[in-house]
Formats: C-alpha cells, structure tokens, sequence
DNA sequence: CACGATTTGATTGCGTGCAATGCTTCTTCC
DNA sequence: GGAAGAAGCATTGCACGCAATCAAATCGTG
C-alpha cells in the first residue's frame, strides 16, 4: 500500500507540472506563465480584487503575489492601487490591455481541455471533486 | 465547460500545492524537501542511480537535479561519483545516513495517506489511473 | 486620545522547475 | 587516427512558492 500512496502524491505532481507546461507553450506567446493567467482570469470573472481576495480564490500568499503582481505591473496587464478608504489594502485591476486578452486568449481552455483529453463526462466531475476533497483534507491535517 | 476545465486545473494545481505542504511539515525535522525525499525514495527501491535516471523517474532535467543532489551531497545524504567507465555520467548513491534515513521516514507514507483520505479502494485506483493518463495525454499533445 | 494588538502587503532568503547554454566525453564515420 | 556529431551534466537566468520578518495602517480598549 505504501507503495500506492507514494504514486498518487507523485502523480498530482507529474501531472500538475504537464499541465503547467502546457499552458506555458500555450501562453508563451503572450509573455504569460500560469499563475499570472490564473489572476487574470479571477480577474475577469469576479472583477478587480484585493491581493488577499487574489491569494483567498488561488491559494497564495503575498510573498508570492506581490512580485507577480508586481511584474503584471510592468508588463502593463494589471494595475495596482492603495485603497482610500483603508490605506492598508491593494486593489488589483486590469488595465484595458488585461481586459483585451480575454479574448485573445479565448483558445485556452479549450486547448487545455484537449491535451488533457477532459470531455466534462461524469468520470471528469469525479475526479474535480475527489481532488477538491482531497486538498480540502491536507489542509484539515495541517491545522 | 470552460469554466470547468480551467478548474480541474487549478484543482490539480492547487492539490499538488497543498500535498508539498504536509510532505514539507512531515520532512522538517530532517530538512528535506519533497523532491530530495522523492530522489530517496528512488535510491531505496531502485539502487543507485545516475542522474538521468533519477532524471526519467522523477521527469526532471539537470537543471533542477544538478544543484538539488549537490545540496544533498553536502547535507551527506547522497554521493555523487563520475563513473570510471564513461566519464560522462554521474552516478548518484545514498551514504549511509542516506539509507538510514529509510527507516526514520517509515512512517511518512502512512502519514500523508491518511492526511490525503487514502484508503486504497477502487476509486483512489481510479484517480491514480486518470492522473496517469491525463500526464500521457498533456505530454502526448506538446509532441 | 493613547497605546497595544491586529490586519494587510511588501521584502528577504532559499529551494525548486525549466529553458538555454556551455563543457566534457564518447561515438561514428571517413 | 581525426573531425563532426551526439550524449550527459553543470551552469545561468528567471519565475514561482513559501516561511519568516518587517512596515504601515487600522482597530479596540481604557
């Protein structure tokens, strides 16, 4: 058994490093990685968002947000803002150019969902589900 | 489905994120990482290995096992030796507090079993077997 | 109002991942 | 045997991911 469970750790790993190299062929030309894609689409769904709002919906952290963040900055996708009200708080919103790439890359997750040969079939929603479940309880274990 | 998709990859994403962080409370007390506990666990089972080797199980390239067993050969966990009969090729071998380390880590599979809700039942053969096909797939698809 | 505790981001340091490049060493082909 | 190509690692540069720490702002309480 001990052998098993080693494989199913070591498979989310494989298979969450495919993944991420798929989408860095699919978003290379756009100078994107994932996870700055991923704020861009939380972006675009929910609208502009605080950093911890961002690190809430992707499981980050600020250490890890801000320079990213940061970068989104530069590279004019994203702009950030201190908040009147609470001087404390960034808010995170697209610029136009942030907001355009929705459609530039409106391929994408049809892409993804090809090379993962994800056809949304019941067996799909298992798998989505025992994934959540099973994040859901390493975190459980860790508190 | 869109939506979906891009959420079976956040979900592998995010349960990979989640699993290196019970590996990494689990691994403290021995300053290991979850990829230099993985290069272990290829050494007990499989013997001494080269790096390309090591490379090909844990698909990885030696731009990330380079300086990773470098580390662990100062941490005297593994030895790094060029072999005498083709000078190109490294061999990697556990010292034997690298050896040791197997039984002082016996209980670790356990642990992220149970932090994982694995049982061993046919469903948790079912993921296993989808993540397998799904990392086939993506790596399929960049060829 | 003042002061300590809390909240929110930013920064620092370290260890991966990975593309690109470089350096030996081996193999092949003539 | 000698040169061209390939194979196997190492190095460099950049972007996460995360623990630890810091700084600024706000809140709560007396």
């Amino acid at each position: 058994m001990a052998v098993t469970d080693e494989m199913l750790c070591f498979a989310l790993y494989a298979a969450t490093r495919a993944t991420t190299q798929t989408y860095r062929s699919l978003l290379e030309p756009w100078g994107l990685t994932y996870p700055q894609y991923l704020v861009l689409v939380t972006l675009w769904v929910e609208g502009p968002q605080t950093v911890s709002g961002l690190g809430e919906r992707m499981q980050l952290d600020s250490g890890t947000l801000s320079p990213l963040l940061k970068r989104m900055e530069e590279d004019g996708l994203v702009q950030r803002a201190r908040s009147t009200a609470d001087a404390r708080i960034v808010e995170v919103a697209p610029t136009e150019r942030g907001i355009a790439l929705r459609g530039e890359l409106a391929h994408v997750p049809a892409a993804i969902a090809g090379a993962m040969g994800v056809v949304g079939d019941r067996d799909d929603e298992r798998l989505l589900a025992r994934l959540h479940d099973l994040t859901a309880s390493m975190h459980a274990a860790r508190a």
